[in-house]
DNA sequence: AATGTGAACGAAACCGGTTTCGACTAAGAG
DNA sequence: CTCTTAGTCGAAACCGGTTTCGTTCACATT
């Protein structure tokens, strides 16, 4: 691979405006960085003099002599994973936003294999790249995890992993939100409620379907009726598991599902299969997409902010690369029942 | 704001690897550059100590030795411009990950005020932290553009601007597209298409509404019935003129939208006020998002690759870095009318 | 045997900052 | 009028690579 000409920018260096104040280099640095020990007179002088000739210091340069490189990596899993969700985007925007508020900058590396591999962590590492990660789409034994705590390198999660009181995490409560969203629909009457999950293998798949389970636990519902169908959180899987559900003797006349992407598969079927909604089936879906408000009829779901989502995973991120030694720091955020209208009494 | 502490890292250095081989860092560095001066012996003996102890060059050092930083810059507007569209979130997929083809990684920025101010990406030239620039959602007099070229910094825009001939451009045929979805409409008989533009700040919007007219003039529909509207490219924008379109004496039998989630809007409204979709109105995207295959009934629209856009972007750039002087290039790609079901015939 | 040649590597400068340490100066103390 | 001392700044090392230039040595040449 032929290499890239070096252009020498004309940017003006440290150098140039030691030159001109007949200052060293070491002086107009530490008269910028705000020591003690530089007379208010040259500090001033010093100030002026950089915004004059619009003076900003080399990044490559800096992070070789603080030995940090002051930016944040994420890896993202190849696009094909969910086309359908804004997330990624969303929460990439929150990242960017909050981190450059603390002077960071943000790496977006896009995985080519697999989401959950090791591989790009290492090199992020290794080349020196990055500070610390933001790991999200947490799986309960995430290799990522491990990789990162044996090298001792700075990270945070977005979701849950089974070493979580050995990192920072921050997190929706999954289980929460189903037991509020199963309540709602006993509470409209539901008898037979069924449940479609997504994505075993993350964490957050379990709390969800805990949460189902639970709340169904504590009720007199019959359990033969309250299924449990698997999903990939796709929009595919939604009608897949939906075919399942209401070609039955007995379909279930509520269906609490994973994300939106799902809900909306559901529905797609349930409406070719005659089912009115939300007159004979209330469907629930999970992320509060946009979108999903424009849909007939409107998604109802359980919705949460994804700029919090990121503003926290900074905020968590940071603390722990000023203070390292600081224990362990996590969150919880709650997701809100947002009932737009595709969900319904039991009649 | 305390300074994160420098943690030096653990890693090994050139330095660590001429020691153990007695040679000197200069040797080392030329022997895995594939420099022509060093013996083939010494060269794989280096080669392997370096994999033996997992020897990864310090990219903090590697770009202020080479004065280049081996990255592109991003800047996204804030995410309340659109969220309804997942076209950020792939779009930033397909560059990361053709930028790591060759080399070169991407660097995130949200723009904390509007979306085409100059301010970020002068702090990122400044600070030399990228080597050039992805922009998107092109003004026609771009300021960020006029900015970059008085610079003379290289960057590629996704969308065409005023100075076409003066920077490397990749750009959908807008003009085509609407062309197409326009004379599909006539095909089907519709006598009365309206236009709903949007973002007219937007130099695309220019190319779509220009598709239109040049249909509706060569045919011989009644231009009085062929009422262009504008947008704001959102669902609410599509809600307002679908409800001054269709509450008009004659209103029209077709809608073609500036994008998808305008059409969503329009067919949200349309629905409210008693039009069956495709029956009574047929309602055109443009956009492709996966989601409006959810819809009832399915949106019908113009979808691209944003995969391919990505793609091209970046071979752009990388080629312009690499050959600065040569002649500037562009290319163009189409949109495919993708007939999902909410447009039909007139009848 | 002296000279010329090219291959292979060492030495050192350089990239542009940061930081430590020591020197100088002026003011205050005795 | 010396001796401290604090306040300022210069000098130089350092971060970890890359690259230029020159040296060394083996070997071929005459």
């Amino acid at each position: 691979m032929d290499k890239v000409k070096k252009v020498r920018n004309r940017e003006i260096r440290i150098s140039d405006l030691a030159l001109e104040l007949g200052l060293t280099k070491g002086t107009i640095s530490r008269a910028l960085n705000g020591y003690e020990d530089i007379s208010k007179k040259t500090r001033l002088r010093v100030i002026e003099a950089a915004n004059k000739y619009g003076y900003v210091p080399s990044t490559p340069a800096r992070r070789l002599a603080l030995g940090l490189s002051e930016t944040i990596g994420i890896v993202l899993p190849k696009i094909s994973s969910q086309p359908v969700n804004t997330f990624v985007s969303e929460f990439i925007n929150s990242i960017s936003s909050n981190l450059n508020k603390y002077g960071y900058d943000l790496l977006v590396h896009t995985n080519e294999s697999d989401a959950f591999e090791v591989e790009p962590y290492q090199r992020l590492v290794k080349s020196r790249k990055v500070d610390g990660f933001i790991i999200f789409r947490t799986l309960k034994k995430d290799k990522r995890v491990d990789y990162l705590l044996s090298e001792n390198f700075p990270f945070v999660t977005y979701g849950r992993t089974a070493r979580i009181m050995e990192h920072d995490w921050f997190d929706i409560d999954g289980e929460k939100a189903f037991e509020e969203a199963t309540s709602h629909l006993i509470k409209m009457g539901h008898k037979r409620i069924s449940f479609i999950g997504g994505g075993k293998e993350f964490f957050s798949a379990q709390f969800r379907i805990q949460g189902f389970r639970k709340m169904i636990g504590k009720s007199n519902l019959e359990k033969k009726h309250c299924v449990e169908m698997p999903g990939d959180l796709s929009g595919k899987g939604g009608e897949i598991a939906a075919h399942k559900l209401l070609e039955q003797k007995f379909p279930p006349t509520a269906i609490l599902c994973s994300n939106d992407a799902t809900a909306l598969g559901v529905i797609k079927i349930a409406k070719e299969l005659g089912f009115r909604i939300p007159e004979d089936l209330s469907v629930l879906g999970y992320d509060g997409i946009a979108l999903g408000g424009y849909m007939d009829p409107p998604l109802s779901t359980l919705s949460f902010s994804i700029e919090e989502c990121g503003r926290e995973v900074v905020d968590l991120l940071i603390n722990r690369l000023k203070e390292p030694k600081k224990p362990f720091k996590s969150k919880i955020a709650f997701a809100n029942l947002q009932l737009r209208g595709s969900d319904g009494e039991n009649s």
